[in-house]
DNA sequence: TGATATGTTATCTT
DNA sequence: CAAGATAACATATC
């Protein structure tokens, strides 16, 4: 699933690969993962709009446009987003799709998933796939976007993200298993499912540990892990376990490093112990009962 | 065939 | 009433 680093990896390439370019046309063939919700009033909006500035907030890409309003993308859990230079390429370059980076299932571009394409001035296209529709691209205002991007927690990867502003949301939450405040979007932004599992691991904290029973020392560990992982994750370009793909169509590299996310059964990499999956707050949640505590 | 996977939000329950 | 739990969204895979 994309999270924070995916969404980073997709941001930095963005920025390579369409910043400054014009937008020809925009076609969308599923106007209901859409604002505005009709094609032609979103090709229209978008016709002949220069990209001027590609950012991020939690696992949201904000591209602005450059008459002051701004396409932001979620890729919820099976959404991709891929670049072509030319249709040439299109027909020869394969891309993954559901787990096909692990198992083939690999197809060309457009394919049955892509549901937005962006055309440019240039000739290049950007495709926007998702097996199971639940992302978005929305053609949004300024005050809209604004609104939209306050309503997240704290960013892990910038200065605001204190140990002082760590304890002061757990403390909020007292009864809360600690995973549980990892994947809440208002609280902290950007951790999913994989990178929650991971975090919990690298500072060797069961997830199911209410938050009031951590001990300073294990709160400190937690909140050093959670930028490393994220950080060594973007430096991976990522994790495909399932449909995400970089904007190139090739999976990332983070797969190899996870410790816990997705080897329930398999030795643990710390110890002589096995991964084991549950079920927490109806997420499957991974963990080594040796190496965590 | 049915259970499972999952980010986010809406809705139901305690 | 608030916090917590679950359903919904869509679709493929196990």
């Amino acid at each position: 699933m994309p999270e924070l680093p995916e969404v980073e990896t997709l941001r930095r390439e963005l920025e390579k690969a369409v910043k400054g370019k014009t937008i020809k046309s925009a076609q969308v063939k599923w106007p209901k993962m859409v604002l505005p919700k009709t094609p032609a009033e979103f090709q229209k909006k978008t016709k002949n709009k220069k990209i001027t500035d590609i950012s991020r907030r939690a696992k949201v890409l904000i591209i602005a446009l450059n008459d002051g309003n701004f396409l932001i993308i979620h890729l919820k859990l099976t959404g991709q987003l891929i670049f072509r230079n030319k249709k040439s390429e299109i027909r020869n370059q394969k891309i993954a799709i559901g787990r096909g980076s692990q198992k083939g299932g690999v197809v060309g571009l457009p394919n049955k998933y892509t549901h937005v394409i962006f055309e440019f001035t240039d000739g290049s296209h950007l495709y926007f796939n998702d097996l199971r529709k639940f992302g978005w691209v929305r053609l949004v205002s300024k005050v809209e976007v604004d609104k939209l991007l306050r309503e997240f927690g704290v960013e892990p990867l910038t200065k605001d993200f204190t140990l002082a502003k760590f304890k002061i949301i757990l403390k909020r939450y007292p009864n809360r298993k600690i995973k549980q405040i990892l994947m809440d979007p208002s609280l902290i932004s950007g951790i999913g499912n994989i990178y929650a599992d991971e975090s919990c691991f690298c500072a060797k904290i069961l997830p199911t540990r209410p938050v009031k029973s951590l001990k300073p020392l294990e709160i400190k560990k937690l909140f050093l892990c959670i930028p490393k992982i994220l950080k060594f994750a973007i430096a991976k370009k990522g994790t495909s376990a399932d449909d995400y793909v970089q904007l190139d169509g090739q999976p990332g590299d983070m797969v190899p490093y996870l410790k816990v996310y997705g080897r329930k059964g398999e030795k643990c990499k710390g110890c002589r112990g096995v991964v084991e999956k549950i079920k927490l707050n109806g997420r499957g949640t991974h963990f080594c009962r040796v190496c965590q505590k």
